[in-house]
DNA sequence: GGGTGTGTATAGTATATACTCAACATGCAA
DNA sequence: TTGCATGTTGAGTATATACTATACACACCC
């Protein structure tokens, strides 16, 4: 199974954007943009990778716009939520150990113990 | 069991840095600060909760000075390692649902999955 | 009482981050 | 053929981040 490369945020966007300006006009640059509460001419650059990412506001408003998932959004953005770093930096330890631990575990067994987190008898 | 209130990044510097002076001139704030490439303005200033705390670079050689860990230095400092970003930002939902399962979850209960992870047959 | 070490105060700077404003070129529609 | 919408370009700005340089005041030692 061929992986394809990661886009690039800008190239996400443009294309999460396109693909809905097809059928809705409502969808042009420049009415994200406002939306967006941010220029055309810096969403414009933003698509094209001109400037990098924007802010976490403005990250999560687009991913809002465009049906992303925020943290997906943030992280092809380059940041973290707010509350992810948040309870990371709570418990720095623990969380660094688990993350170092977890982070060449497959997914499906990341998954379990997602499921067995939340079935919850620990 | 009760619990100290969380001290300010530059009272847990001055703190560790002090315990070790009292020992050892070599903990002077300024023979840290020169060892650590900053100036002792700057060091004084950071002690004193005057300054913002410093870049993740100046933490860990803080970190590393004081024999504190990297980890909870940089916490301190409100930054997370690369290496943690950067394992986060590569599955981002995966990871950001298994922190939110875990944010409230009781610290034995933490280290019991990362030992299983640890010993690993997921 | 001059040198050496300590921490501190004031002021300033370099770079990055996160954008804006105004103007422009193109297409299409009335 | 003008009017409006599209995306784009060039130049500029505000704020935050991460520090430095210089000078000062105090203490201790001989």
């Amino acid at each position: 199974m061929q992986r394809s490369a990661a886009p690039s945020f800008g190239t996400h966007v443009r294309a999460l954007r396109e693909a809905r300006a097809v059928e809705d006009s409502r969808f042009s640059l420049r009415q994200v943009a406002a939306r967006c509460g941010v220029t055309p001419a810096y969403l414009s650059r933003l698509e094209r990778d001109e400037s990098p990412p924007p802010g976490a506001e403005v990250l999560v408003k687009l991913a809002h716009e465009l049906q992303e998932d925020p943290d997906v959004m943030l992280a092809m953005g380059g940041k973290i939520s707010d509350d992810l770093r948040a309870a990371i930096l709570a418990r720095p330890r623990l969380f660094a150990d688990l993350i170092r631990a977890l982070r060449d575990t497959p997914e499906h067994a990341v998954l379990r113990i997602l499921r067995e987190v939340r079935d919850g008898d620990w």
